[in-house]
DNA sequence: TTATTATATTGTAATATTGCAATATAATAA
DNA sequence: TTATTATATTGCAATATTACAATATAATAA
C-alpha cells in the first residue's frame, strides 16, 4: 500500500482534495500570488520570478492548469498564464459555507 | 533533489502551502465534512465513518491538528476532535481577498 | 492491582512528488 | 530553408506521503 485510497471517497471529496493539492506547494502559492500582482502574465516572467529551473516551473504550471486554477493562452511564441476566477470563486464559496455553518456550532 | 525547496519561498507562502497540504487528501476532506455535520466528535466515530484503519485515521487527524485545522479535547478515555473556526476563517479571508482582487482584472 | 477501551506511535512497503539536466516541440525571425 | 526563442516532455535520483500490522500509551473500570 501507500497509494491514496481515493476510490473509497466521494467524487466531490476527491475533487476538493485535488484542488487543495494543487495549492499545497509554496512555488504554486507563489505563482498564484504573482499572477495576482501583474497584468501581463508570460510564462517566462514566472520562470524569472521563481527560484526554480524552467522545467520545474513548467511542471508546477501544468499542475495548476490541470486543476483548473490557471488558464494558458498562446501569444505567439510565449504563453500567457492567468488565474481562473471561476475556480477561485469555488474555493471562496466552499470556505464561506463552512464558516457560516460553524457559527451555529460550538465544540 | 526531490525535497521541496521551501527555504526559497516566503514564510507566508510556506504556511499557506502547509494549510492546503493538510486538506489535500480526500480522507482529510471527509473528516472536515464529517465534523461539520455532527455535534459530538469522538475520534472513534471518525474511525468508524472512514474506510481506513485506525492508525491511518489517527495519522490524518494528526496532520489536520498540526496544521491547526482541528483541535482535540480529551474526554475521559476518548478524544473529541472539532474544527478550529479561526483557521477556517483564514481560508475564507484568503480567497475572499483573491476573488475581490480578480474582479478588477482581466486576462 | 489487573483488565478494558480508546487513541497514538513505530516500522515498513508501496506509491507519489519534487527538481533538474537533457532533449523535444512549436512558433516566429532571418 | 535554417536559426532563434519560449515552453513542454522525458528520465531519473532524492525525498515525501500513504496505509496498515504490530505495539505502546493512557485513562477508566472491575
Amino acid at each position: 500500500m501507500g497509494a491514496s485510497k481515493s476510490a473509497s471517497f466521494s467524487e466531490r471529496q476527491n475533487e476538493l482534495a485535488i484542488l487543495f493539492k494543487a495549492l499545497s506547494h509554496p512555488a504554486r502559492v507563489a505563482i498564484i500570488e504573482y499572477l495576482l500582482t501583474v497584468d501581463t502574465c508570460i510564462c517566462g516572467d514566472i520562470v524569472n520570478e521563481l527560484p526554480l529551473a524552467q522545467p520545474t516551473v513548467s511542471q508546477h504550471l501544468k499542475e495548476l492548469k490541470n486543476a483548473g486554477i490557471i488558464k494558458g493562452n498562446i501569444e505567439g511564441t510565449a504563453i500567457c498564464y492567468c488565474l481562473n476566477p471561476e475556480t477561485l470563486k469555488k474555493f471562496e464559496d466552499y470556505f464561506f459555507a463552512i464558516t457560516k455553518k460553524l457559527k451555529d456550532k460550538c465544540c
